[in-house]
DNA sequence: CTTGACAAACCGTCCAGACGGTATCTTTAT
DNA sequence: ATAAAGATACCGTCTGGACGGTTTGTCAAG
């Protein structure tokens, strides 16, 4: 116990736990849990450990976030991926990683944070910069206001996954899907 | 400074004080910003006057909980009234009033509370009754997969404007309502 | 004179971050 | 090839402040 000290030195590793670690303690024990010192010892590191690795705890939630981010984004492409039709492309990649992300293994671990996340006003400014880069960036395809309209309906399906508050069986699910991915392509 | 002993009593007023604060405080420097000191202060009440009306924290949240869903129940109930369909009656109403939330002087102030208040797991927990209330008391009227739907697009587009993450001009806003109602319709 | 509505001081805990150190890794000079 | 010289990756302790909550006291109204 004593020397941890001495193990052998895995920097990408320990950061990695220590993301791992934060988000699972926040889906757990809500935010609230997320503390350096929690952290650090759940991740079987000392506070300095993690300070060494995220100057401060913005730092650290920033780190979050751009994980989650960086996950999301890889989803979407791969279900775009799968989708030669051009128009409302973008809305259907992102119904299906909305619609399937309470599913997913990992998906489940960071929903709570994700919230959280969003309670945090710098957090807010970069989800609000990721929105516009992406409007942007599928304007020709997915600017209509029914794809607009899909994209809502999985923000709300989402949060409502998120929130536990409505109970939804896979037959509504999937026949939600398929009403919103046809509203993407009229 | 020293004779706030001495005002004239005035326990509602106080106690609505400290909710209307508690809102704002919310609002402007996030829910990490709510704290019984700077609550009460911003109150012009010490924090045993504070601790007076509301025993602890979660009571004060739980207040302002009931404060929120207060106003938002009398907002759709009034919308209701002025709708002599049955058919997806609640639904428009949702709809109405989560659309015009935004624009609301008072509405604008409850939204970020509202999403730190569906971090605590006690009030997600109080939210999932209200919605399963509602959902039992208009099963006859707004259970159909189109009203769910329209109702979940409410809350995607609510989302956004909590989060600020979308611009949507009246014009858009007003489309997005008629083509909801519609849904809600057939 | 009792009760409700506060005030003011205080307490224990928790927490973010600073700091000074130590061990291991990498590079460079020889 | 190797040893010195940093650079990087940590550890352990400490501190100052914030925060939720308690306690005791004070005033006013009924």
């Amino acid at each position: 116990m004593s020397n941890a000290y001495h193990r052998k030195k895995q920097p990408e590793r320990v950061r990695q736990q220590l993301l791992e670690v934060a988000a699972r303690l926040s889906l757990e024990q809500g935010i609230g849990a997320v503390t350096l010192d929690a952290v650090s010892q759940a991740a079987g590191v000392s506070k300095g450990g993690l300070l060494h690795h995220f100057p401060n705890k913005l730092a650290l939630l920033d780190g979050l976030f751009d994980e989650l981010v960086a996950r999301f984004d890889r989803a979407i492409e791969e279900a775009m991926a799968g989708d030669n039709v051009e128009r409302g492309r973008f809305t259907r990649a992102y119904l299906t990683v909305c619609l399937a992300l309470e599913a997913k293994a990992d998906g489940k671990g960071w929903q709570v944070l994700t919230i959280a996340l969003l309670a945090e006003p710098h957090l807010k400014a970069r989800w609000r910069e990721w929105v516009a880069q992406r409007a942007a960036e599928f304007a020709e395809t997915d600017s209509s206001a029914n794809c607009l309209l899909a994209r809502f309906a999985a923000d709300g399906i989402w949060l409502a996954d998120l929130l536990e508050s409505h109970e939804l069986d896979a037959q509504t699910r999937s026949f939600l899907l398929q009403k919103l991915k046809a509203l993407s392509l009229q």
